[in-house]
RNA sequence: GCCGGUGUGGCGGAAUUGGUAGACGCACGGGACUUAAAAUCCCGAGUCCUUCAAAAGACGUAUCGGUUCGAGUCCGAUCACCGGUACCA
């Protein structure tokens, strides 16, 4: 293969400026009160005198999972935007926080060592190395002083001291926050110590509960809902079924409210705000407590966000697990058969003759048998059966069957409902399907046929309530519901609260153990609390947790047993932007003096937070929710300072196989971003991710598309080096490759560069790319900004003399982009200019742009006839309204066009267009 | 189904508050340099029609309609694609 003749050394000066930002640590942010070093740039920069420091501008990425595969090119889409604006910021003069870290708990690490019975720190150190390798080969300007890994002890003794805040707090409703649990009250009832402390148990914010959770049999673990899609796991696509076990929860249902008003705070784009919203589901409504006509009355309490169609409800529907379902059983059942009083199921589960009972409980474990899958494939056809009983309905005191059917579901709402079935879809099919009764409550405003209508109209057949609009019907009944006692207004929400452990052996172990069946934690003192060494890391196929089988780690002295399961992947990402702040602080998580400065407002954002948050939208409900869910604990409990931590958030899309197919293995369509830098360099390959497209748009790898930014890096290459002395590079290279480094170090600049004043057209050249490239980089519009400087070169390259202060001024620029071949360029140039260099570009001050240099003399008018352009005039730009006028009336192809028509209007607008108006 | 987003040349994409549609780049065609190629540099180009050529003209931002002197941009309807969600009462 014929190796194809490199635009520019790019492998010499990435290196060579790789290792200098490393060894200065060029790119360190720096604390409130740290000590400061004068000769560091960022201080012959700032005064070093001063007690403050600059503002801060606190830039973040979403740190990786660190795979076995190692960086594909999606990763570095987002870390290079992050890591320009961190660079256009230092320039603008800001102290910039911008850090990397490993998000490295999780499960590929446990499974390849379950195959292989490496350690799965191991193989996460390994994975790390690749990954930062590959990161640095990028140049980020990450201070890596501030690395974080999740899995570091010195890391999770962190996170399991704020699992220990969590665990040791409740939410007090009055109060509408997180408080200690020493604030917690108890009712007079409760006398005993014991009685207290379940009370006590079941408030707090982390608390162990039993019930139906989403196990997944092939990882050998439960998940959250967040993490169960479509029926199957988030991770690897596995089956995922219903299952009861003991379980920790955090109580993130208490914080719904909140976490969705909260969102208002924030500047997150539209849609991933909407999914947050639909995640939390808040609907309005009322509880309304239906009696059942039984022996013992039991209350069956339902919500509904429509009270208003009371009136029609027809029949009942407990969900199969409902609680009621044994105790409303009748004391007599109905005459005739099952099949009479239709308890029979389409499935063929149920067949008649058996007896009733026999009818209910083959239903229930028919619907228990279901996993989550089955569940949604099979929503289409409709199940239920009778259980024989009927309820008063509170407002018409009609009989009403109570009917079991899978489509109401346990965990939503109070799990029974109310069927309106002329007033909504499911509780029609339903009633079609089984033969109920249909009564129209509600009239359509249009008249139409009210059967199956959902929407707002007017209340028909409603008592009291008819005549009315919907809204004020809702009112209405509500009203009379809580003035008669049987029911009241409430809000609903889907959230559901956080099924918080694991059955992994790579996880933070929890800090909490067990005696005589109740938890406690153990002291701060003993954190961190490592997992034990174990021969293998196999989960167990009843649920029980790997650690279970370490049993000197488990038994503790005086009976006590510590807890086995562990943290789910995000209790370290919850906090970890936190960590960054005071990375190595060994006496807290994060002191209060540098939480107050980096989470702190600047003069770019009014609102309190990280600036700006970048990453993929993989993560809409679940770390953004979870992290906003911790940090709203932590703020409740006085640990930091901002109730929100992501001010401004942007999602970037996806990059696309050069088939524009998601990038996967099996197409072979992926793009490996360690053979882009090695045939291109990193600079050709960031300035290439950025310009592609709009950050946030989903688009298609190109590898020609790199070869042209490639090609543009060349064109700069060749503007600031002279012809003759590259070749001279060239054909010593041919004799040695090993004297590369020595013989760019030697590069002349090109002649043409020269210390003289610019002339008015490259004054104004330079001062409108200094206006768009900075407007386009405040608005993270980075595909136009390097068009701009595209342009740029293309014009400087035609000037036969190039004044070194324009040159430079395009370098501050190109800078953030692609900041080897700047450095390097810099490096010859500054010296040439007689300026004192401070050994890199990074802190010299972003270039203002004068307006003055952008004035022009004249105008061009394009001349629109009925909007369709037919002339252009050049006009100085003082020209008044008559004068345009009187030159447009003048032109010969504006007098052809008109012709013989009249002018009906000629609308002028100054510096823009002019449009005459015939008929 | 519901919610959100996006539709512009052969391709990725530009286009301030409604004001010259197609910047910049890719691919393509032509030329210069070269023994030749690569690289580089210069020129061309939305589509159609007419023409030896040029000029002019017509049509063009998913489709249909509306508002306006003027619409890629605003309004209404439709279609397609992408993302989220799914028996949430």
């Amino acid at each position: 293969m014929a190796t194809i003749k490199k635009q520019y050394p790019f492998d010499v000066i990435e290196s060579k400026w790789h290792h200098i930002w490393e060894e200065n640590k060029t790119f360190h942010a720096w604390n409130p009160g740290e000590k400061k070093i004068p000769h560091h740039p960022f201080w012959k920069r700032h005064n070093v005198k001063t007690d403050t420091l600059p503002p801060k501008y606190y830039i973040l990425d979403m740190f990786p999972y660190p795979s076995g595969a190692g960086l594909h090119v999606g990763h570095p889409e987002g870390y290079t935007a992050t890591d320009i604006l961190a660079r256009y910021h230092r320039a603008k003069g800001f102290n910039v926080l911008h850090p990397m870290g490993w998000d490295a708990f999780g499960l590929p690490a446990e499974q390849y060592a379950v195959k292989t019975g490496q350690h799965p720190r191991i193989t996460t150190e390994t994975n790390i190395n690749t990954f930062r390798k590959q990161i640095k080969a990028l140049g980020f300007s990450y201070d890596w002083d501030r690395e974080v890994n999740t899995t570091d002890p010195q890391y999770f003794k962190w996170t399991q001291w704020i699992f220990l805040k969590i665990y040791n707090s409740w939410f007090n409703p009055e109060t509408n926050r997180a408080e200690p649990i020493s604030t917690l009250t108890y009712p007079p009832e409760l006398q005993s110590e014991e009685q207290k402390r379940i009370y006590r148990d079941n408030k707090r914010l982390a608390y162990v509960a039993e019930a139906p959770v989403n196990w997944c049999p092939a990882l050998g673990t439960v998940l959250s809902n967040e993490e169960v899609i479509d029926g199957k796991s988030e991770v690897g696509g596995f089956p995922v079924i219903r299952k009861p076990m003991r379980q920790w929860m955090l109580r993130i249902t208490a914080y719904a409210d909140r976490l969705l008003k909260d969102l208002d705070l924030l500047e997150w784009s539209h849609s991933l705000k909407e999914m947050q919203t639909n995640w939390i589901g808040r609907s309005e409504g009322a509880e309304v407590t239906f009696i059942a006509d039984t022996e013992r009355k039991e209350k069956i309490i339902v919500f509904t966000t429509r009270a208003d169609t009371l009136f029609g409800a027809t029949y009942m529907v407990l969900a199969p697990e409902h609680k009621l379902i044994d105790q409303i059983t009748p004391s007599t059942w109905p005459e005739g058969t099952p099949d009479e009083w239709k308890g029979s199921t389409d499935s063929g589960i149920i067949t008649p003759p058996q007896t009733p009972k026999e009818a209910i409980e083959a239903y229930r474990s028919y619907a228990a048998g279901k996993s989550d899958l089955e569940r949604t494939e099979l929503s289409k056809t409709k199940t239920g059966v009778f259980t024989g009983a009927y309820a008063i309905n509170p407002v018409n005191g009609k009989r009403i069957p109570i009917w079991i059917a899978d489509y109401v579901l346990s965990t939503y709402g109070t799990g029974a409902i109310m069927a309106v079935p002329a007033h909504d879809s499911r509780d029609l099919e339903f009633a079609q399907k089984f033969n109920l009764p249909i009564i129209h409550v509600v009239q359509p405003p249009d008249g139409s046929d009210p059967t199956g209508f959902l929407g707002d109209g007017i209340s028909i057949n409603s008592g009291f309530l008819s005549g009315k609009k919907t809204p004020e019907a809702k009112k209405t009944i509500i009203d009379w519901l809580q003035a008669t006692q049987q029911g009241h207004r409430t809000i609903n929400y889907k959230l559901r609260d956080w099924l918080f452990s694991r059955q992994r052996y790579w996880g933070e172990p929890f800090p909490i153990i067990w005696k005589n069946n109740h938890h406690e934690a153990i002291s701060e003192d003993q954190l961190p609390l490592l997992p034990p060494e174990m021969p293998d890391y196999k989960p167990t196929q009843s649920g029980e947790p790997p650690l279970a089988r370490a049993a000197d780690w488990v038994n503790l002295p005086n009976g006590y047993v510590r807890e086995t399961n562990t943290m789910p992947q995000w209790a370290g990402s919850c906090w970890y932007y936190l960590r960054y702040i005071d990375a190595n602080n060994k006496d807290t998580f994060c002191s209060n003096k540098a939480e107050n400065y980096w989470m702190g407002t600047t003069p770019k954002a009014t609102v309190p937070g990280i600036d700006l948050y970048v990453g993929g939208t993989e993560h809409a409900v679940l770390h953004l929710l979870y992290a906003r869910f911790w940090h709203k604990i932590l703020f409740d409990l006085g640990f930091v300072s901002t109730p929100e931590p992501f001010h401004k958030l942007v999602n970037q899309g996806l990059i696309l196989g050069e088939d524009s197919q998601k990038m996967s293995k099996s197409r072979g369509n992926v793009v490996n971003p360690d053979d882009v830098i090695r045939e291109y360099g990193a600079d050709a390959f960031r300035l290439y991710e950025m310009f592609m497209g709009p950050l946030e748009m989903v688009k298609p790898w190109n590898t020609k598309g790199v070869e042209g930014v490639y090609r543009f890096l060349g064109r700069v290459w060749r503007l600031f080096i002279s012809k003759e002395s590259l070749t001279e590079l060239d054909q010593n290279l041919t004799l040695d490759l090993s004297k590369a480094p020595e013989l760019v170090a030697q590069l002349k600049l090109n002649p043409a560069i020269q210390n003289i004043s610019p002339n008015p057209v490259q004054l104004k050249t330079i001062h409108s790319t200094i206006k768009k490239v900075t407007d386009d980089l405040e608005n993270l519009r980075f595909n136009t900004a390097i068009s701009a400087l595209m342009v740029f070169v293309n014009d400087a390259i035609t000037w036969e003399i190039k004044p070194a202060v324009v040159m430079l001024d395009f370098l501050k620029l190109l800078q953030p982009l692609a900041p080897h071949i700047t450095e390097e360029l810099a490096e010859k140039l500054i010296p040439f200019m007689n300026l004192e260099y401070n050994g890199t570009i990074s802190y010299l001050s972003w270039p203002q742009y004068d307006e003055k240099y952008l004035a022009e003399e004249t105008f061009e008018y394009p001349v629109q006839v009925n909007g369709k352009l037919r002339d252009k005039i050049k006009l100085p730009i003082s020209a008044t309204q008559e004068e345009v006028k009187t030159a447009v009336l003048s032109s010969e192809r504006i007098k052809a066009t008109i012709a013989d028509k009249t002018i009906k209007k000629i609308i002028i607008v100054p510096r823009r267009i002019v449009n005459i108006a015939i008929n």
